[in-house]
DNA sequence: CTAACTTTCTTCGATTTCGAAGGTAGTGAG
DNA sequence: CTCACTACCTTCGAAATCGAAGAAAGTTAG
């Protein structure tokens, strides 16, 4: 039952996600042998993933030899793709960006189009900022809509028109020629908030409030994707005076009522018009009574859904991120609902904080997923096999 | 990073689940060379914890030498206790019961009376089934209220006088003289529908419908506990007409008006008298209006807050158990107010069903549990070093 | 500065695990 | 019945891993 993590590419993660910087860490964290991880690391650093960088903080003996991963090693190419717009990175193994790019990018164009421009637009980054000689070790993609994890297909989504059951990870693998994976926006978001901000943390919920609503779960220190839907909280029938009739087809979802394109749509029939949600911060910011009033009922209804999947899934943290996570009013709103409404026991120990990690946790999360799937101990095995 | 599947415990571990039946499928399931499952298999049945059983089924080649647990490989103690009742067994490694007991027990005792008399009874019980002779090697006991897992201490439980903060685990270990382990009824109820009867499904909701509301939830294929009070769906607050109040001191939580105890008060308050919540089912199959109609209303209850936790967490299967789960009605109204409400994605795969497993649900699961526990790996390692 | 202690990393013989090859025991077709 | 084939299990030399001991390189106290 040798589970995922044994082989080189235990020690390749382990370097990279900052756990271990000498040979002695690698020992303590990996169980294996000293003797043995003296050998592994000798091999990882001629086949070029490793190098010794100096010599680490003594700990009250001989100093460690600083272990790194090596530029050589090599990049991941990723994407956070939004309705409108899709944020480009090159990525080192650890994830960290070392090239970012903004550009337009219209979802509806559908995925071939889509897919076939971000996978251009990265060569050409990678060009561009000198990374063209560095191998690039896979692909990760982030979708505004739901992603089956068994089959790497769309299924079903609200907002992307002509990508229903469109086999997205296949396509992507072959187009590009690397190992891809596809993920939820969300997802990837939750992923990179609990490596980079919460590493301690197992159970996490990481709400992204932006035009939509979505939300990533970590369960016991792992992405939970369920079938592909998990996470969902934007459907839930929430009961309110007016009847909003959501995309999806029933009435009165969350969504409908508090996500930052309702709330934008509600602004305008008071006069006050609203482009992007992050201009519906600006007006909290700015004092507009309206805008501030309708957040908070935003906030209400939101913290309304989220009191029983707390009680239910008792998280360490409840994240809150995505454009509309500095309207001040909203969190304290959600906030005061959540700690007055679940039980004590689920409250007790509960963390509610924005995103502690920013704009680039989806970038993250993707780079952080691509080095822990299976696909990575392969390339990693066969640098090391020369 | 050697997780924790390795060593001679994985392969004890195959053979309890049934997943392995001779040398060979342990070879395929363990990762390990046919060569090393040889010799460990020789370890183990020199350490008695395996037997050799004839030979099983040809695949179209040499027939198989079957393996099965020794009866000398021993037992474990467990106990699945409720507010005025406790089932006692002893089961094998694999969790089946050997022999099962019923006996009085008032939880309200408090937490040492009750352990040492459900110790005391576990012994006399082995000893007249004329399981003396076998080793004891772990006792699992669960109780009806929230368990730390990091303490092993029980924790504002809120029908259990006398057991808060309850350090059960410790207690427990050192009174019976056995590695520990303390666990939610739910919890284990869920353990065990998912080991025994959806082996296959990964994401799992087990619903107990008794006197109270429980839920355990089974995520990636492991027990998800959160901080001790995961599943907790009996504290979310719904809407009704009626004002109840609840034991947490909020108004109208779910369980307040849709518990086999609630309903059994509303009964009451109509002239018809009932016991035990299972009699609110026999009141239901005789046809009884004001009992169907009173189901009905708990089942659309429970569905509503359902609906929200499907669409978060996506499981692949909903189970219902506990005494009121034979109330054809209530499951029905449930199942009805999911598929209507939920988002398709949740629902298309998602199986709405009754135990399978039965009253022994709990038991199996204990049984599972101790097995996986790392403190198993310390005896059967123990018992191959001689 | 010296002496005692800590931590890091390597060396080397003992042990474990692997994997290829072969023996064993069955099935099924002609 | 024979022969080809398949699956189960073991044998045995090669390779990987371990663990104890020690070398290397610091820190700290006197």
């Amino acid at each position: 039952m040798r589970t995922r993590d044994d082989g080189p590419a235990a020690l390749v993660r382990l370097v990279a996600t900052g756990h271990a910087e000498s040979r002695a860490d690698l020992a303590r964290l990996s169980g294996l042998a000293p003797s043995s991880v003296s050998l592994r690391v000798e091999q990882l650093i001629d086949a070029g993933l490793f190098a010794e960088e100096g010599a680490g903080a003594s700990r009250g003996g001989r100093r460690p030899r600083r272990l790194t991963l090596a530029r050589e090693a090599g990049v991941f190419f990723v994407a956070d793709l939004g309705a409108h717009h899709a944020r480009l990175a090159v990525v080192d193994l650890a994830g960290t960006p070392l090239a970012l790019a903004d550009i337009a990018c219209e979802i509806s164009v559908g995925p071939e189009g889509t897919f076939d421009s971000v996978i251009g637009h990265l060569r050409v980054l990678a060009r561009d900022r000198g990374l063209a000689d560095l191998p690039v070790r896979g692909i990760g993609v982030g979708l505004p809509g739901p992603v089956d994890p068994a089959t790497g297909q769309v299924v079903s989504p609200s907002r992307m028109p002509g990508w229903n059951d469109f086999p997205a990870r296949d396509y992507l693998t072959e187009r590009a020629g690397l190992p891809a994976l596809v993920e939820n926006d969300a997802n990837l978001m939750a992923v990179g908030e609990h490596r980079h901000s919460w590493p301690g943390l197992d159970n996490l919920m990481v709400l992204k409030l932006g035009s939509g609503i979505g939300c990533g779960v970590i369960a016991e220190g792992r992405l939970h994707r369920g079938r592909g839907a998990a996470g969902d909280i934007s459907h839930v029938r929430i009961l309110s005076e007016a009847t909003v009739d959501c995309s999806c087809g029933h009435p009165d979802c969350l969504e409908a009522h508090a996500s930052g394109a309702a709330l934008a749509t509600a602004l305008a029939a008071q006069g006050i018009a609203v482009g992007h949600p992050a201009d519906i911060v600006d007006l909290v910011t700015d004092g507009v009574p309206q805008a501030t009033s309708a957040v908070r009922n935003a906030g209400r209804l939101i913290g309304d859904v989220l009191t029983a999947l707390v009680n239910f899934f008792n998280p360490d943290a409840l994240v809150i991120g995505g454009s509309m996570s500095n309207a001040e009013p909203l969190i304290s709103t959600i906030r005061g609902v959540i700690y007055e409404r679940c039980l004590p026991l689920a409250t007790r120990n509960l963390e509610i904080v924005t995103s502690r990690t920013g704009r680039d946790a989806s970038i993250l999360g993707a780079g952080h997923l691509l080095l822990d799937s299976p696909l990575s101990n392969e390339w990693i095995e066969a640098a090391v096999k020369q």
